[in-house]
DNA sequence: TGTACATCAGTGAACGCGCGTTCACTGATGTAC
DNA sequence: TGTACATCAGTGAACGCGCGTTCACTGATGTAC
């Protein structure tokens, strides 16, 4: 059943949403082809139709929810609070790629790598631009990325929810000494 | 062909070392089992004498790993610089396990989350320890670790060798800036 | 504008490979006498 | 101490399931006249 031009773009945006959505919150592995064209409202055949194979989808999912990232002002206080809060942590379908999948990246093929490299770069600029004026910007950014990241794999890893959000709070007000 | 006991102890010993290392290296679910039984100089079919499933081995294989991790003195700044060194960032078989492990925790069941949860709070308390008297060790302590834990994993991530360097060198300047 | 036909996005059955798991068997260990 | 035997850790072939991938087919789209 073949469908309008513009219907296939639209069933290749679904499933790339599809995708990125289950990835994170799954993992990669744990969600498969044919979970992602259900997920999309499709059959598997056609899958091949979009995609050369599974690891390019994953290479373009990344690349796609590395610049979706955006959007955020200069409200570094906030964002940090945003990105440190218990819902983000409970809701990772729908949060940070880089948390998610940073540490799966690294035993994917260099495509799905560069994706990831390309989301980092660009969070840090932005991370950069962020910072209040100071001497150091790119540190103070990097450092900040850093804590977020770490802090937010730590209590998505600890299965005692008080120490999962002593993790939260603490990092966030190690970061900000004076809030 | 029955072993000594004492063989036998030694043979899943040598199990638990190979899994904990391979995973590490390779993530969880990129090493077979049988792969596991070849490093330890066993045949696959033997595993199930030792373990119940995959899974009881990666929980297994953790607690071993959270209980390795000690041993630092007290020298935060001469651990923090080990931890993000170029050498640990490219030796994550020898590495941190809960760098490499903690994001993928997430996905596996009760027994390798409570595994991996008591490493992280012993490795809190140790660093709660090594921070020098303050107000707040311990915030100190989780902010620290979170820091530590998101630039290596950010480092790990990235294909580019130079941002990578930037990464953990920003860092460790970012948590130290007297030094 | 209307018609005939070639194209091709999507379907769903099937293939093949890898991996977790099982099991009959082996032969060295440990024990009872 | 030595012998006979039961135990059982390890072996390797085999099973079965899931999943990535392929392919013949369908029927709506887009195009040539």
């Amino acid at each position: 059943m073949r469908v309008t031009q513009e219907q296939m773009r639209e069933n290749r945006r679904r499933i790339l949403a599809a995708a990125s959505r289950l990835y994170r919150d799954k993992g990669y592995d744990a969600v498969g082809v044919a979970e992602v064209m259900k997920a999309a409202g499709l059959t598997h055949g056609g899958f091949y139709g979009h995609f050369a194979s599974k690891e390019d989808l994953m290479a373009q999912a990344i690349a796609q929810a590395a610049t979706e990232v955006a959007g955020r002002g200069g409200d570094l206080p906030a964002f940090v609070a945003t990105y440190l809060s218990p819902a983000h942590r409970d809701d990772a379908a729908d949060g940070c790629p880089m948390a998610a999948l940073a540490a799966d990246v690294r035993h994917r093929p260099a495509a799905a790598r560069a994706a990831m490299t390309t989301g980092i770069c660009a969070q840090i600029d932005r991370l950069t631009e962020a910072v209040p004026d100071a001497a150091d910007r790119r540190r103070e950014a990097i450092g900040t990325y850093a804590a977020l990241i770490g802090a937010l794999i730590l209590a998505r890893a600890v299965d005692d929810p008080a120490l999962s959000d002593e993790i939260l709070d603490e990092t966030r007000a190690w970061m900000a000494p004076g809030a």
